[in-house]
DNA sequence: CTGAAAGCGCTTACAG
DNA sequence: CTGAAAGCGCTTACAG
């Protein structure tokens, strides 16, 4: 019913193998070239990619694995990988973990019946520690959060000094009570907060940090009974820009004032920062750049499979705004 | 070198029919299946998808073409489809078009040559009208914009009924110069404009109607030309969400008050909506609801090729906000 | 440059 | 319930 290769190559006179020459990059004589393009476009002809991929043992395709499509974040590397793979002849397949251990699993053994060319992945911290234990058996490059050590390539912010130039803002701002809110579930909650912590000892001050899920409910939960203390902190830092619309939202509701009450900063340069009053300042991560550079590597680790273990760290960019105006 | 369902088989002692039907839900002994399951583990088993898929002439795969991830509705009506495919076992296969008419036809190409299960796909309007000539090969639901009457199912906002509302609104608190800003490539876009001139119409006011390419900086560009004369309309109605963004950017680059100098009002209730000052009013759409009738759409209709075509139309929220506070 | 033939790794009638 | 065999639709050595 459906036509095959078959019907192609008899309508133009010829083997299937001509056809499958003429369509691909092998030697062909351009009469039977044009003879098999013909017969393509009358018999309406569309190869069978999982014949291909079977045949070929090349999937020509990527997995995308992040935690939520809807985190800004991986929105935009999602388009910046898609826009590699097209670019290359691949399809990404994309894949919502909601930083569930099982749900990972579950598409990395995906990923592995699929016999994809790569993966990118933002895993979660405990199943980047198994990673080393048992290495996965694709190409596949970290985004955001790094696995351990050397056993992959990864791509990720500076998230360390990112947190830590938040805090030397803050204090060169005149605020010294500086509060501290991260996600609890990734590695790169930890790494900002550690930064954090290191410029709060720096200055001698004495840190002062809360962990929460990191989305933008539980941050404005745990932001309003925080900072409806007494002793609530001058000054917040928080990890990412879920959070960071939580903290917001609780300040707002307490009839905080931003900065007189309250500074507020955190992560990912998203258009609203700058539209809400005070703008909010942020530090800024090179998303396409990061999606970009992420297919880059994967690519590089396929043409070169036993390359050393590549860590590609990115600077953010800090874009002070009124959220930290002078003390 | 990779272990194939031969090597399991060896391993199980059993054929390698009685592994694929161990697999499967085909009948085997309780003994065989837990002999395959042992040998599975042992050799590390990964069933061949590609393989499976030629064989069974089934791809379990959705494709999802939309103009762009980045658009929140569209990352939020993707993260409902990738969920319930995720629940009926299927995989996603992401594609941005950015609203392309070649990207659009090589992408359909694609979907056909990998046999895929269905498509969910948000069409521009030349592509969508192309697609009465020429029906597609593979079940597809359309999203945000339907096309020709009675050719594929479809999924759509009552957008002239959610262009008129925003105009009732806006007369009723007091607004007669009431502008209206379009994109210009799809029928959605269209259809909210044709709501607005036929509410304007009724309230015996003056329609005043501007077309732009969807994206924020075009709006704000717009926006800004036409604000800055001295005839400009006392209030805007827009027809998505980026460029909802846009116009405000340019109300604010001309010191104009919200809605002292002009009210705002448009689509898509972005979690930003309500954190600016004053806070906009829009129309909310069910982005996830959207995404999940979709997929029901689309699989009963898998189910059933031969059911009439549907066209389910979602009605829109108003949500008032202080962009369109009293005049 | 071209064709006949083998085979990628599965599933599924078919027969028992 | 189980196995031997055919075949899904391609690509690719192999031989000419």
């Amino acid at each position: 019913m459906t036509v095959g290769i078959r019907d192609v190559a008899r309508a133009a006179g010829v083997s299937t193998a001509t056809v499958s020459r003429a369509l691909g990059r092998g030697p062909v004589s351009e009469a039977l070239r044009a003879q098999v393009e013909a017969a393509v476009r009358a018999t309406g002809y569309r190869p069978n990619l999982s014949a291909r991929r079977l045949r070929s043992q090349s999937a020509q395709t990527i997995g995308l694995i992040v935690a939520d499509i809807r985190n800004p974040f991986f929105t935009a590397v999602s388009r910046a990988v898609e826009d590699a793979a097209f670019a290359s002849g691949m399809r990404v397949i994309l894949c919502n973990t909601d930083e569930d251990p099982a749900r990972e699993a579950m598409y990395l053994r995906l990923m592995e019946e699929e016999r994809v060319t790569g993966v990118i992945f933002a895993p979660t911290e405990g199943t980047a520690a198994a990673l080393r234990d048992d290495p996965l058996r694709f190409p596949v490059v970290l985004i955001d959060r790094a696995g351990p050590p050397g056993t992959h390539d990864s791509i990720v912010l500076d998230n360390p000094e990112a947190g830590a130039a938040l805090v030397d803002h803050l204090v060169g701002q005149g605020y010294t009570r500086i509060g501290g809110l991260f996600g609890s579930t990734s590695s790169t909650a930890r790494e900002r907060r550690a930064g954090y912590e290191a410029a709060i000892a720096r200055h001698g001050l004495a840190p002062c940090v809360r962990t929460i899920p990191p989305n933008a409910g539980a941050a404005e939960a745990e932001a309003g009974r925080w900072l409806g203390q007494a002793d609530r902190p001058d000054a917040l830092v928080v990890s990412n820009g879920l959070i960071l619309m939580g903290a917001l939202r609780a300040a707002r509701g307490l009839g905080l004032a931003l900065p007189g009450d309250l500074a507020l900063a955190g992560f990912d340069n998203e258009p609203w920062t700058d539209l809400v009053e005070p703008g909010l300042t942020v530090v800024e991560q090179p998303v396409a750049e990061i999606g970009a550079q992420a297919m880059r590597l994967l690519f590089e680790r396929i043409e070169n499979p036993d390359q050393p273990v590549r860590k590609l760290m990115l600077s953010g960019r800090l874009i002070p705004r009124g959220s930290t105006g002078r003390r």
